[in-house]
RNA sequence: GGUCCCAUCGUCUAGAGGCCUAGGACGUAGCCCUCUCAAGGCUAAAACACGGGUUCGAAUCCCGUUGGGACCGCCA
């Protein structure tokens, strides 16, 4: 029998959730809710330099916001700072490291050097032998990389890697400051909360014989690993803020659904047949690391509006209304304390959800229903309100005054008489009417739009149109 | 430079040696529907990087070439 699968998404908060951490998350999340397992989340801020508590806060909203919901954590390194230290010190105390002397410039210089004679710029290994401290140098400890044989990854994704041990060298894994580094405490951590399967990005593949050897010194058992194609941009190099947004909260900010873009994400790698389509529910159902790609995959922004796009479709009025409220506001349609009906509301959104792609655009068509003074668009009055227009819609406001109902398909009834009467085409009555109540040429079905308006307020701004013209 | 990884339409991908005249999706173009715009429906253009093997048979297996990517830090 296998124990129990845990899993752990382990991102450092040195930036905002971006995409690329997102899927990692993901495909985390989705394998331990697939395998009833446990999902961890843990913070690796050991390189306190550059962490800060914002980004812990900024990383925590993402997965909020995506539904991400872990069962453990979140841990932060920097809480478990004494158990990595006893382990240097075993490792210390069974020679399997060691203290080095060489200052952080002596490094760098060396390795610049190694570089520009286009050697590999690997360790020398020159306090590996020290019997004695340097005196007045505080040092750091690097583990003693065995320097003969191969280590193998056996990788769910890649298969089996190998690496040259020859290759590897003797790398830190305590800074003089006493801080642990990350090839260290990663294989610290996943022992000490016994994940099973270590599910990350592409870029640790060659960072794994390193870890393999920790837990070989540490005796301890090696956990599957599963390394994750990349997500690249539009140009194939690693995605970047030059291709345009890449933290999670951007696409929440430019109105996308949290669902489009786990939809979005996992199709990015990971396929079930000819499935495009996955609800949350069916995505723990069908997800496994078997159909996981191993070619690098290209980010489309495109595909994910469509997703959107479908997402925003499929939705409730209601709920809509709910998400979009923010960016009324942000918009400034409305007021913080702006209170709208939600039955009015939700059929004015019934009649736009179809064609909006993001909440931003679905709140700025939202404008017309809203807002008691609408603006006509200059290119729309010239192009469809003259004399010859405005007789339309004196009969168009006769016809309309006479109504009681004012539902989209009795509207329909009477202008299909109206239309005969005045002997023309639908649209010829239609696109200035349209024009004269949203001020634009493109809107829902016009009868939708007058159902929703209601009849005073249609009459009213069609008053304004036949006075001021 | 070294090490490692990867390679099917522009992009995401299906493809487990014969089911492939290579399928789907986004995007693009056209048509239908139609009061505008969408949505929807139909259709089209569009790919196995190249060269060698293996095999009766290769997108699929092997080797090489080319191209791309990642890593080589007292970052993670």
């Amino acid at each position: 029998m296998s124990s129990k699968v845990r899993v752990r998404f382990a991102p450092s908060p040195t930036g905002h959730l971006h995409i690329g951490g997102a899927r990692t998350a993901l495909f985390n999340w989705l394998f331990a809710r697939h395998n009833k397992g446990v999902f961890i989340l843990r913070i690796e801020d050991t390189d306190r330099s550059r962490s800060t508590e914002e980004y812990i806060e900024a990383i925590i909203e993402g997965m909020k916001w995506l539904g991400l919901d872990w069962d453990e954590g979140p841990y932060r390194q920097t809480d478990r700072l004494e158990i990595y230290k006893s382990y240097v010190n075993k490792l210390l105390k069974e020679d399997n490291a060691y203290y080095c002397y060489c200052s952080p410039e002596e490094l760098e210089e060396r390795r610049r050097l190694a570089l520009a004679q286009g050697k590999p710029p690997k360790y020398d290994g020159r306090c590996r032998g020290l019997k004695e401290p340097v005196p007045g140098r505080i040092p750091a400890v690097r583990f003693k990389m065995p320097q003969v044989g191969i280590t193998v990854v056996d990788d769910l994704i890649r298969g089996k890697v190998s690496f040259d041990n020859e290759q590897l060298d003797d790398f830190i894994i305590m800074r003089s400051d006493g801080t642990p580094t990350y090839n260290f405490c990663v294989v610290v951590d996943d022992v000490d909360m016994r994940i099973t399967h270590v599910i990350r990005g592409d870029d640790h593949l060659n960072n794994t014989p390193k870890q393999i050897q920790i837990y070989r010194a540490l005796n301890y058992e090696i956990p599957k690993f599963a390394h994750l194609p990349m997500i690249l941009g539009s140009d194939k190099t690693r995605l970047s803020k030059r291709h345009g947004a890449t933290s999670v909260m951007a696409y929440k900010e430019m109105g996308y659904l949290p669902e489009a873009l786990l939809n979005y994400l996992v199709r990015l790698g990971w396929s079930y047949k000819d499935q495009e389509i996955f609800s949350k529910e069916e995505l723990i159902e069908k997800f496994n690391i078997e159909n996981i790609g191993k070619s690098a995959a290209v980010f489309n922004p495109e595909k994910l509006l469509w997703l959107n796009s479908h997402y925003i479709n499929a939705s409730t009025p209601e709920r809509l209304y709910e998400l979009v409220r923010p960016f009324l506001i942000k918009e400034g349609i409305i007021k913080e304390d702006t209170q709208i009906d939600i039955q009015w509301v939700s059929k004015a959104i019934a009649t736009l959800k179809e064609r909006s792609r993001t909440l931003v655009e679905l709140a700025n068509s939202l404008r017309y229903y809203i807002l008691e003074d609408i603006e006509i668009e200059q290119e729309a009055r010239q192009k469809f309100i003259n004399e010859k227009t405005i007789g339309y819609l004196r009969r168009v406001r006769e016809l309309l005054s006479s109504m009681d109902g004012f539902e989209s398909k009795a509207l329909e009834e009477a202008f299909k008489k109206l239309i005969s009467e005045l002997g023309v085409k639908l649209s010829e009555v239609a696109q200035p009417l349209r024009v004269a109540i949203t001020g634009k040429t493109v809107s829902p079905p016009i009868f939708d739009v007058l159902s929703v308006l209601g009849k005073e307020r249609t009459l009213r701004r069609l008053d304004r149109v036949i006075k001021t013209s």
